[in-house]
This record gives C-alpha cells, sequence and structure tokens, in this order.
DNA sequence: GCCGTTTTCGGCCCGACTGTTTTCAGTCG
C-alpha cells in the first residue's frame, strides 16, 4: 500500500514518541526525528523511491540511515507483524495524534491518554476536549488550570488547520510577511525587520513567517508588545523578552525574534535556518573548539564570545565561504564551503531571455490562451532588457482541426513573425509551441507542421498518472522527436493540487543530457517545476536547463525570479542555464 | 541511530518560553 510522505514523517515522529515514551537512548530518538524532517523537505515520494529501488532509494535521500532505512524496507512490504508497528503498539494510538496539536508532545498526549483511557484515535481530540470541559485535566499532577486551557486551545488551533494548506505558497507568505513588517515598522525604535527562515531560503512552500528584527534593548518590550497585538492575531502562542509567535486568525504562526546590530549576523545565520544546516554548522564548529548560537561564536575553551553585525564574517571566521541562504539545507554544503568549492549561483540579472510565454494569437489550442498580444508580451520583455523571447503558445486543438488546418495555423504565426521581427529588433523571436506529450508519448501536432517551428516545448497535461515503466518511455519517446529542445514543467506537479508524476528520472535526465534537450524549470509559484531537488540531480548528469515563466499575461513576466530561485536551490551556475547565454549561442544551441 | 581528512568508537546544537515547579520538564524555534 502507498505510503505518502506525509504519512510517512507522521510514522517516523510517531516512533520517536513511543521511544520518547519508553526512556530510549535520547540519540536514537533523535535519528527518527530527524528522518521525519528529512521526509518532509524531500521533494519526491520516498515510497515510490523505494517500489523501484529498493533500500538504496530511501538511503540515497540523505537524513536516513541503514538501519531506519532496513526499517522502513520491512515496513512497506508489509506493516503487519513490522518492527516499526511494534514499537508503535507499546504506546496507545491516541497519543499519535493527540501530539498533532502544536505545544502538546509526546509526555503530555501521553499523559492525559493513559490517565482517562482513551482508545480511540479517531475521537481523540472531541474526547479530550469533553474531559477539559469537566476540568479533569487541571487536577493533574503537572497540570494546573492554564494548562488544561492551552490543551484546549491546541486542539482547536490544530483542528482550525485541518481543512487549510499546511504549507503556504512563496507569494501568500511575501503578501503576509510584508503586511507584518509594515505593521511592525509603524514603531519607530524598529531599526531594521527582515523575513528570514524557510522565505529568506526562497524554499518553494513557506510554513511560518519569521521575521528578525533589530533595535536597541531598552525598547524590545515596546515592540514585543506591539508585535502580539498585530490585528490578525487569534492567538499569542508566546511572548518573552526578545522573542514571540502568534498565530493569525488564518492559522498562520508568525515568529519574531529581536536583537541589537552588533550581534544581528549571528541572529541571520541562527533564524535563517535551516534547521538541519544549523546543526551540521554547529556540529562543525565544535570540533574546532567552538559553540555557536544566535547571539555569537563562544571559543569553548577560553570563554571568549565574538559577535558578528555581518553574516559573512560569521561564517568566514569559522574558515568557511559565506553558505547563500538558498544552499543552507544541510546537505553538504559545508563540506563545499570549508573547501571553498561553492557553487557561484545563477542571479536573475543573468537571465537574458526565455522560451515560454503564451500570447493571445489565435492559435485555438486545446489549453488556455494567453492574455496578451505579441506586441504587449514584446514590449514586456524589452522592459526586462531580454534580448529574445519565444512563444510558445499551446498546440492548435488536434481533436478540433485537420492535420491541415493546424499546419497552416502554425504557418500563420510563423508568417506574422516576419513584420513583428522587423519592429522588435532588440528582441530576437523564436517560433515554438508548446506541445503536448500525448498518452502514449507522441507529440499533439502533425510532424509537418513542426517544420514552420524554430523550436518546440513539449510537456505533460494528460494521463498523470501512468505507471512508472509506461511513463519513462512516453518521456523518452517525446523527447526523440525533432524540434523538441525544452521539457516543460517536467514532473508536471501543482502544489498543493496536483501530485508529481511517477519516472524514473535517472532515465530521462542521462537522455536530456545526451540530447542536448533542456530542463524547464517553471516559475509558475504553483508549479516551480523542476523542483529544486531534481535539478541539483539532474545536474548531476550534465543536463542544462532553461528558466521560463509560462507566462499566461505580460505580468507573468515577473515571475522570472521564483524560477532563478529555484535554480539556486539546485546549485545552478549561470553556465548551466540556457537562457544566460547571448543570441549566437542560443542559436547554436537549437540547432545542434 | 548515525557517522568519520584528526575517530569504525565515542561523540551527538543550543537557547527561549511556559506552567507548575521550589529547581525544572516539556515543547518549540
Ligand atoms: N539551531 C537550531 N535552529 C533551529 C532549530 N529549529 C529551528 N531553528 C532555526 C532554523 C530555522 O530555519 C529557523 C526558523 O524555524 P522554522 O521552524 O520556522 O523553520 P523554517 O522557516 O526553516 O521552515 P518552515 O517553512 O517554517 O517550516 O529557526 C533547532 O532545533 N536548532
Ligand atoms: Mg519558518
Ligand atoms: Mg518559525
Ligand atoms: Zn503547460
Amino acid at each position: 500500500m502507498h505510503v505518502s510522505n506525509k504519512q510517512l514523517a507522521h510514522l517516523l515522529r510517531s516512533v520517536a514518541a513511543a521511544y520518547i515514551l519508553t526512556d530510549v537512548n535520547r540519540f536514537r530518538i533523535i535519528a527518527y526525528q530527524k528522518a521525519a524532517d528529512a521526509v518532509d523537505s524531500y521533494n519526491q515520494e520516498v515510497y515510490d523511491q523505494w517500489e523501484n529501488k529498493g533500500v538504496d532509494g530511501i538511503l540515497e535521500m540523505g537524513g536516513i540511515g541503514p538501519t531506519i532505512s532496513q526499517h522502513l524496507d520491512q515496513y512497506f512490504k508489509n506493516p503487519h507483524g513490522s518492527f516499526i508497528e511494534e514499537q508503535l503498539q507499546s504506546i496507545p494510538s491516541p497519543v499519535y495524534e493527540l501530539m498533532l496539536a502544536p505545544g502538546i508532545g509526546p509526555k503530555k498526549a501521553y499523559r492525559i491518554v493513559k490517565e482517562f483511557g482513551l482508545s480511540d484515535p479517531t475521537t481523540v481530540f472531541d474526547d479530550v476536549k469533553k474531559i477539559a470541559s469537566e476540568h479533569k485535566i487541571s487536577v493533574l499532577d503537572g497540570f494546573g488550570e492554564k494548562s488544561e486551557e492551552d490543551v484546549v486551545q491546541a486542539i482547536n488551533t490544530h483542528i482550525g488547520r485541518l481543512d487549510k494548506e499546511e504549507r503556504m505558497a512563496l507569494p501568500e507568505a511575501y503578501t503576509l510577511a510584508m503586511d507584518v513588517m509594515n505593521y511592525m515598522q509603524k514603531v519607530p525604535e524598529v531599526e531594521h525587520i527582515e523575513a528570514l527562515g524557510s522565505l529568506r531560503r526562497k524554499v518553494s512552500t513557506i510554513g511560518d513567517i519569521d521575521l528578525a528584527i533589530i533595535a536597541e534593548e531598552h525598547t524590545y518590550e515596546k515592540i514585543i508588545a506591539h508585535f502580539v497585538s498585530y490585528p490578525q492575531t487569534s492567538t499569542i502562542e508566546s511572548q518573552g523578552i526578545n522573542k514571540a509567535s502568534v498565530i493569525t486568525k488564518n492559522g498562520k504562526r508568525i515568529d519574531v525574534r529581536i536583537v541589537d546590530k552588533d550581534r544581528y549576523g549571528a541572529m541571520l545565520q541562527y533564524f535563517t535556518g535551516s534547521k538541519a544546516h544549523n546543526i551540521k554548522l554547529r556540529e562543525y564548529a565544535l570540533k574546532k573548539g567552538f559553540s555557536l548560537n544566535e547571539f555569537g561564536i563562544k571559543h569553548v575553551k577560553t570563554g571568549k564570545i565574538n559577535t558578528f553585525e555581518r553574516e559573512e564574517d560569521f561564517y568566514n571566521f569559522l574558515g568557511l565561504q559565506y553558505v547563500e541562504p538558498e544552499l543552507r539545507e544541510g546537505s553538504d554544503e559545508i563540506k563545499f564551503a570549508a573547501r571553498k568549492k561553492l557553487p557561484e549561483l545563477i542571479t536573475t540579472q543573468d537571465v537574458r531571455g526565455e522560451f515560454h510565454v503564451h500570447s493571445s494569437f489565435p492559435i485555438e489550442p486545446s489549453h488556455d490562451l494567453g492574455l496578451h498580444s505579441f506586441d504587449e508580451m514584446l514590449q514586456e520583455a524589452r522592459n526586462m532588457h531580454y534580448e529574445y523571447l519565444a512563444f510558445s503558445e499551446h498546440n492548435p486543438s488536434v481533436s478540433k482541426h485537420t492535420p491541415e488546418e493546424v499546419i497552416e495555423l502554425v504557418r500563420n504565426k510563423k508568417e506574422s513573425f516576419i513584420e513583428l521581427q522587423k519592429k522588435y529588433k532588440d528582441v530576437l523571436l523564436f517560433n515554438s509551441l508548446e506541445v503536448d506529450i500525448l498518452p502514449d508519448g507522441s507529440l499533439a501536432i502533425p510532424q509537418e507542421a513542426t517544420e514552420y517551428l524554430d523550436l518546440c516545448v513539449v510537456s505533460i497535461h494528460s494521463a498523470f498518472t501512468q505507471k512508472r515503466d509506461i511513463m519513462t518511455a512516453r518521456i523518452l519517446k517525446a523527447l526523440s522527436y525533432p524540434k523538441v529542445k525544452i521539457f516543460g514543467h517536467p514532473t508536471a506537479r501543482l502544489i498543493n493540487k496536483r501530485e508529481e508524476i511517477d519516472v524514473d528520472w535517472d532515465v530521462i535526465f542521462k537522455m536530456a543530457a545526451q540530447k542536448n534537450i533542456a530542463l524547464e524549470i517553471n516559475s509558475f509559484p504553483d508549479r516551480l517545476d523542476l523542483p529544486d531537488g531534481l535539478v541539483r540531480k539532474a545536474l548531476s548528469y550534465g543536463c542544462k536547463f532553461v528558466i521560463d515563466t509560462d507566462a499566461h499575461k505580460k505580468e507573468d513576466m515577473g515571475l522570472i525570479m521564483f524560477g532563478v530561485a529555484v535554480a539556486r536551490r539546485g546549485w545552478l551556475e549561470k553556465n548551466d542555464v540556457i537562457n544566460t547565454k547571448n543570441k549566437d549561442e542560443i542559436i547554436d544551441w537549437i540547432r545542434k
């Protein structure tokens, strides 16, 4: 039976909880928690990996070691009677559910479940609320009036989140962050405010908003008081001297940390994360005799503390290259930084054009047409100082046209480019299409019509759930047609809406590298496809990439920054990305 | 349970906040 990453992470956290409650070695507990974190941040389905490569497929992701991999292998084959199931059975199952409420961990959950003999995980939240309403929790050892209220509040927060997405798409997160930052800047004592955490690392989905503030120490109290009074606050999770957290009416958490200017560098480092990166960095520092925290670097022997206003100096002090936030995921970036071998990441300024925008040209496609005309899109390209642009509308609908009509439509488009190119001498035009990869791997366009194209983007818009071997063969076939230069939004995922296709990426990447077909990094915030993890994998096969916006209106062309963020998170340098090249190099690439 | 250009054994990040405590455990970032 298929196990989703979400279920798997919960499973591993449950084992960790069972171990906490049975007093197992604390580092073994941490190993299970780390494994759960790794599953959460992995952008392929671990179960699929296992299904096709076995234990090696699990080990490959990093973050899970040989023992847990073996246990998972056994669990996936048959959970009944498996080691993992056995561990879980030592604790009543409602504990694992109750733990999901924020602020309730294994110990509190167990205490309550045990005391009242709860046995049904499906009703545990209602059961506990009922018990609380009868004030039976406050009389327990270690509990009181306030903590009884907090339990109910935690359950309500959890339930309130159930029908919402767990993680925000980037634009939503930016909007929320901006709103809070604007609100905080009403306090004149706020010298600087900045979004850190996953937002600074530009992760594709954002769990909460993390803000760092610079201020003088005597103003902290005033600033914190202002923060928790944010109009959208629903509950104040915590309110301390230099940090506070609230949950908004939409169920979104906002964390704030305040620090003085002299120590901001260390705070930037800590609060940008990721957690895995921080732990690896701290372990690395310990070996060199230093202990790190969000305020500075302590020499363990002498106790001397160094402070840092700049984050770069913090890394350099440890003998490391500065690590760009997008690389701080706790994979192997610290090793590279120690050897001064980190990549020089691509920037938005490096992008000189793109290959996937939709115009309103009446190509009569089976999917959606763009909103703006060639002219309007080209004006935008000019504004962005692009040197070239490929129009890639969806192919003309094959069900509504004869092959001859399709050929006619494509030729019309090509002919209209002649005048257009004269008008826009500074932007080299390419006649392209985004062609459907049909379920059998053939392209939704007559071969003759492609003769009028300079290139085409091929992508999947149907039959997303084919089995891995069929899907792999389908894509290989599609990539073998002439004029195919770009594999568009390769996984076809829609964040929070549609899963990635299941395919043997090793085979696809090998073929793409060999045939000089670029993998698209689609910048649309609900796609971000290829996902960053696969970008890095493809890079190791020598693949090349294009960063496209898939713009359906001119304003969408500004989304390119999101695609660049994915590229950076995939460790790409300028040279790995085709649309950083000049016109002549592009023409060469298309001919190859 | 994991892992290795100083280790295959012996270490493993570090601190803030809360409630119920008379010194701390639990939970979280
Ligand atoms: N050293 C250390 N730092 C942590 C730990 N937990 C969190 N942090 C730091 C690094 C995180 O990026 C930062 C913000 O924490 P969050 O829980 O908000 O995580 P992050 O923003 O990375 O991901 P998110 O999208 O919110 O799930 O705080 C920890 O256990 N140890
Ligand atoms: Mg966060
Ligand atoms: Mg946070
Ligand atoms: Zn598409």
